[in-house]
This record gives C-alpha cells, structure tokens and sequence, in this order.
DNA sequence: ATATCATATTGACAGTTATCAATATGCACT
DNA sequence: AGTGCATATTGATAACTGTCAATATGATAT
C-alpha cells in the first residue's frame, strides 16, 4: 500500500494527458451536448460525428479517442458499424475533485 | 470576440499540460503543506526545499516550476537569493470548475 | 461471396518533452 | 573586488506526441 499513493498520481498524470489537447477538450465539449445524426442521444456520439465537425482526419480522430478511453474519461460502445463515445462524468467528477482537494 | 472560446480551449489545454507530469502535480501537492527550511510558511516552498524532497536535478526542477509558472497554476516571488513559490487557488479552482461545467 | 461502410492500426515524420551536465546570472557577505 | 550560495539558461539526447496517407479489420447488406 505504500505506493498507492505515487501510482495514483501517476493515473492522475494520465487523465490530465488526456485533457492536454485542444482537441480533445473540443471533443469532450462537444459530448456533452451530442449533435448527432442518431436521434438517441443518449448513446453519444459516434465517430463520423466527431470527424465531421473536427477538420482532422479519420485516423487522428480514432487515435484521440483511444487516449481518452484509455484514460478512462470516455466510455466507448460498439453498435452495429458505429462506435458510440461516452463521457464518464464520474471520473471527471474525480478529476475535478482531485484539483480542488489533493493536488 | 469568435475566437474566444478556441483561445480559451488553448489557454485550458496549457494548464493541463502543466498537470500532466507526475513530478509537476508531487510538486503541486507538496505546495498545499508546505514542509520547508523557513518557519514562514505563508511564503510557500522555495526551490532547494521542492529539489530536496524530489529525486530530480536542480536544472530539472527549474524547469518545472517555470512550466507551472507560465501555466499560471503557480506564482513565484523572489526574496534574497531564494525564489518562492505558491499555488495560485483561484487558477486551480476555475480549472476544477471547467472540468466540471465547461469540458 | 462480395461490395460497402465505419473504425482501427501501421508507418512515417516533424515537433515537443523530460532529463542531466555544464555554464551563466544574480544576490549577499566579507 | 571576490567568494559562496540559489536559481536560471543552454545544449544535448532519448522518449513521446499529433498528424496524415495507406492499409487492415469487421460489420451489413446485397
């Protein structure tokens, strides 16, 4: 247990990674209010909808949805041909805390 | 004023950046309890305090602090031969918050 | 089976980063 | 002026990052 604590931060590092890209945190904003070419919004949003509305090519968008599922900040599910992304509010919610009360 | 909100992405992506590096947040959360060589710990930790308790060069550590500094997370003042560093609260508090509300 | 569509992976490249050793700057006290 | 101490800057290097073009994978529909 006495490492607990460095490989926290160092998950912590992970996440603030994964929010140090002007596009990622485009991407992140736009999850939260999905506009996309599915009427259910609540699935997310898939990845032609994060393409078309970023001016990066397909295979960038796929490489920074990884790192921010890897990073455990989105949820991805596969439905049918379309992957849907997810914010997980809960640990943005951490993330956020960890700000404000550890680090 | 339209590119308010990209510069402010950008301005955001910087600040978590400077989180984005294990040593930068130990040095982060070693600033919330300062443990320093002075008894005045209102003025923070100076940089031969951080360098004793990392495993890091005095050039390394230098150019840390400079990335927190110009990131704007923490503010530094200089006194006699030492450089103090404190963190900056509110900086770090609109950052939880972006998190929270924004991104 | 095969053609099509959505996404992922690979390979390459330019740019950035973390680190250290060496050196420079700048302050304080003789 | 000169010595010593604290911090910053420079130069070098290995590792990592963001991006795209090309290719691969995997699902759907014909």
């Amino acid at each position: 247990m006495a490492t607990k604590t460095i490989s926290g931060i160092d998950a912590a590092s992970v996440r603030f990674k994964a929010l140090a890209d002007p596009n990622r945190l485009r991407i992140l904003a736009m999850l939260k209010n999905p506009a996309c070419c599915a009427l259910d919004l609540d699935k997310g949003m898939c990845a032609c909808d994060i393409e078309s509305q970023l001016k990066l090519s397909q295979p960038t968008i796929s490489h920074h949805m990884r790192i921010l599922r890897e990073s455990g900040l989105v949820e991805a599910e596969k439905i049918g041909p379309w992957m849907w992304y997810r914010r997980n509010e809960k640990a943005l919610r951490e993330l956020a805390d960890l700000i404000n009360q550890r680090v």
